[in-house]
DNA sequence: GCGACAACGACAATGATTGTCAAAAACGCA
DNA sequence: TGCGTTTTTGACAATCATTGTCGTTGTCGC
């Protein structure tokens, strides 16, 4: 449904796509657009922002909105799931989490909301950064 | 420990936490500034974001942080909670998840995380706005 | 009442993100 | 393969919430 888009494969769609494939953790807009110049690509600022956003609604990436930063991006394996997060070094763990889905969909339902969807992002100083 | 801060009662703070005990959803500073104005407050908009930060930090108020959008604060009752909010008129339904506080904690334990905190907001459409 | 010091506030600065629009590239089709 | 249409690009300007600055003002302890 909804073929409308006709979305055209590009040398610089390519190049952030490849580049959030071998990337690990979470990157910001700029961090991945210095990235691409040092590595020669030819890609302007807005076109990176612009492609984030189109992975981001087609679910290829994920966006996390850290509190006073920039948005964060990464490519993440399919399907629903969370992070943890280290406050100190910002590794990254994906969890998945049924029960707080199903928990979610029902608090929502009792109160008659439709169409629920959530955020969900965990915190803490990982194993190597505690002291 | 650290009990140097010495906060002052100011007019400036009184009315802000007035102003946001008769209000019942969220909104954003500058909102809350324009509301002061008319009040006849003369109230600067950089305090008022002061004002807002040292109420969040001192845990007296919610932020929520809306994509897309300005950060939105809130007086909320005591203790840890989450907020069911509709998309479309932005009624907002307080909601405790014992179950979720625990779930995180463990999640974040196993992976020997410590110090643990968490983001998580849901989003729907509410009885009302549903056509 | 007085002095020290935090809080205020008008304004400038910051900085990520988005809008603009002419030029370039990609795709469909013959 | 060549051509026209349509999307995409990208340099630059614009936006706009938020934060920094710093002289002035008001609070609080004494």
């Amino acid at each position: 449904m909804s073929e409308g888009t006709a979305v055209r494969n590009t040398r610089q769609r390519s190049a952030v796509s490849a580049l959030l494939a071998e990337m690990e953790g979470f990157h910001s807009a700029q961090d991945l657009h210095a990235m691409l110049r040092e590595r020669g690509e030819r890609v302007g600022l807005t076109t990176v922002y612009r492609t984030l956003q189109g992975l981001a609604d087609a679910g290829e990436i994920d966006v996390m909105r850290p509190p006073g930063g920039e948005h964060l991006y990464r490519r993440c394996s399919e399907g629903h799931h969370h992070h943890l997060v280290c406050r100190a070094c910002g590794r990254t763990v994906e969890v998945a989490g049924p029960a707080v889905e199903t928990w979610a969909d029902r608090v929502a339902a009792q109160h008659g909301y439709t169409d629920v969807s959530h955020t969900l992002e965990i915190f803490g100083t990982c194993p190597t950064c505690t002291p």
